[in-house]
DNA sequence: TGGCGCAACGTTAACGGTAACGAATTTTGT
DNA sequence: ACAAAATTCGTTACCGTTAACGTTGCGCCA
């Protein structure tokens, strides 16, 4: 590894001072042009690289916006920071990922030590981190966007970013109605989770809005994973037999549910429907195919760099409303 | 966000020199116990914490490490760098995340732009890099660790961690014979796949131990995607119809193989035996349950990242052997 | 012709730290 | 008791870059 010419020794070697080189570097104006070109020759010849640190220190915006989320290795979480890459790369910017175990003590661990690197700005997906320590974390920062989070009152610096998870639900709903079902139930997720609550909410709207009651025990609660929602499912099936459809919490949820449902005879679709929520790829790996609600993640990933980046590039915009992503719903066999 | 204290205001609360302060702050000797201590408190009153981008100016070290993975959507790659990321956390050091996306350009340019930002070492899942590029690329970097690639000559900059594919499939093979099974084949992964070459080697050297003989046409490529295993398969049992065991290439493909054994009548594991690589967390979602060869692939993280630790902190260590992590076989209910 | 304005460049001082060395002050050894 | 050695702290010079301001030199116009 030998060390790196730096604007100093490209300008002794272009015999100028090593600001006409800075100039040339970041494309400003105060160079005659046969010296910028012989000088971009020479950063040609020479493998020059602002070094991005010290570059850092002199204006104080480093090019790094970090990511931090519960799981990476959750397929959800992993195709939004996939996105935020994409667009973080185009645009020449870098990315830290940090990774909170679903821990919140170590989210706000993770938090702290960020801002030692002075940051540009940090993409959140902290489902579940206190109202209080996110407005704390906020303010520590020059640009957030927060994933699925809602703020009372909008601040300028801050995107946000959340699942129409109330739409998706009545779209589920909706579709279990028109081919005919009529007696629904709903396998949510966790009690604590924000998108859970939401989902249940829409649910209750769609009902409401074909003229059917919510009978609450129609309803039971799990952990987001397959033997949560395999379990829950058998519960439910043993408790109102004659459902025959279900919306389950996501897609893991929903293939659980599958399992209950073949596993007490029933088949899917014919006797009973099942829908999934996030369309992760496991959805059309597993028989039948998952009919579940698409959430384009990766563009929500990009979408929430995109944000963040205006923001930093233009720190002085009014505060931007909240943006609201709508899942489609995608029609295979288990629905 | 208010402006954090710089080490010089700390240093003018305390009526002190501001090196007096770095001393405090990296526990560095020269300071009396008193003051110290008065220090200590003044730096947790005021908040300081230090500016790594300017401490990374002084220093030439970033307490940054970057991950490049072809895909971090894949949790193959995702559970690498959550283990990672677990140790740059618990270590102090930060995560930059590039993801490829399978395209060797882009991988290039990732590469490049990150020489800018002075970090000190790369962990570099790239199977696909021409070994030219790979090795001018590790040149550039003060540390680098490679996955499931092997340089012909070790360097004392780089560490190698690679899977033991011939082990793992010779495992394998082994517990086929064990229970029976004598009409072995393989859905090998693509033929450009170093992993899937080491596979090969494995599933041949685990047939001669048996006894048996390798016969080309119960070998069948196919893309490393469950569509793929059951394209895959489904040519291999047309033409091999007496098949009663398949080694994949990785779960996803033995997934798509369970179905293309199903969709032909017959049952897994009674009339053929199924066993995957990798134990992808889809391993105990599908049914019946994969067998599978299980690969700690956060151990795997945790591992490059102590071991590029290692050489960035006494870079004048020898050149260290390759790890070899051996894959366990999970027996489940394919096989 | 002298003054003004502008283009093209250079100088200097940060940015927030650390390394190396130097200067006091205290402790130690004999 | 006094030199030598250790301890504690300060000074200075960077690290590589940019911002702000200076300095030329030249053309233009009254």
């Amino acid at each position: 590894m030998k060390k790196r010419p730096t604007i100093t020794d490209v300008a002794q070697a272009a015999g100028v001072s090593l600001m006409t080189v800075s100039r040339v570097v970041n494309d400003k104006p105060g160079v005659g042009e046969e010296t910028r070109q012989r000088i971009r020759q020479l950063i040609e010849e020479m493998g020059y690289r602002p070094n991005e640190i010290a570059r850092g220190l002199a204006t104080r915006q480093t090019a790094t916006v970090a990511i931090v989320v519960p799981d990476i290795t959750n397929p959800f979480f992993a195709q939004i920071a996939c996105g935020a890459e994409a667009v973080a790369f185009e645009k020449g910017y870098h990315l830290f990922l940090l990774n909170t175990a679903e821990n919140t003590d170590r989210e706000v661990a993770a938090l702290d030590s960020l801002q030692q690197k002075e940051i540009d700005g940090v993409l959140l997906c902290s489902p579940r981190l206190p109202i209080d320590d996110l407005e704390a974390t906020i303010s520590q920062f020059a640009a957030v966007t927060l994933f699925n989070r809602e703020l009372q009152n909008p601040l300028p610096n801050v995107a946000q970013i959340n699942i129409n998870d109330v739409l998706g639900a009545q779209l589920a709903v909706q579709h279990f109605v028109a081919s005919g079902r009529r007696r629904l139930a709903l396998i949510a997720g966790p009690v604590t989770s924000t998108s859970g609550q939401r989902r249940i909410d829409g649910y209750r709207a769609g009902l409401r809005a074909a003229g059917l009651i919510f009978e609450p025990q129609a309803m039971e609660h799990c952990q987001p994973v397959t033997e949560g929602g395999r379990m829950a499912t058998a519960q439910l099936l043993a408790r109102r037999p004659k459902t025959d459809a279900i919306l389950a919490f996501n897609d893991l949820v929903a293939v659980g549910a599958i399992q209950a449902c073949e596993d007490s005879g029933r088949r899917v679709p014919d006797d009973i429907a099942v829908i999934g929520f996030d369309d992760i790829p496991l959805a059309t790996i597993v028989r039948p195919h998952l009919t579940t609600l698409h959430i384009d993640l990766e563009e929500v990933g990009r979408l929430a760099m995109s944000k963040i980046l205006e923001i930093i590039q233009q720190p002085d915009a009014p505060a931007h409303a909240t943006h609201w992503i709508d899942p489609q719903l995608v029609i295979r066999d288990s629905a």
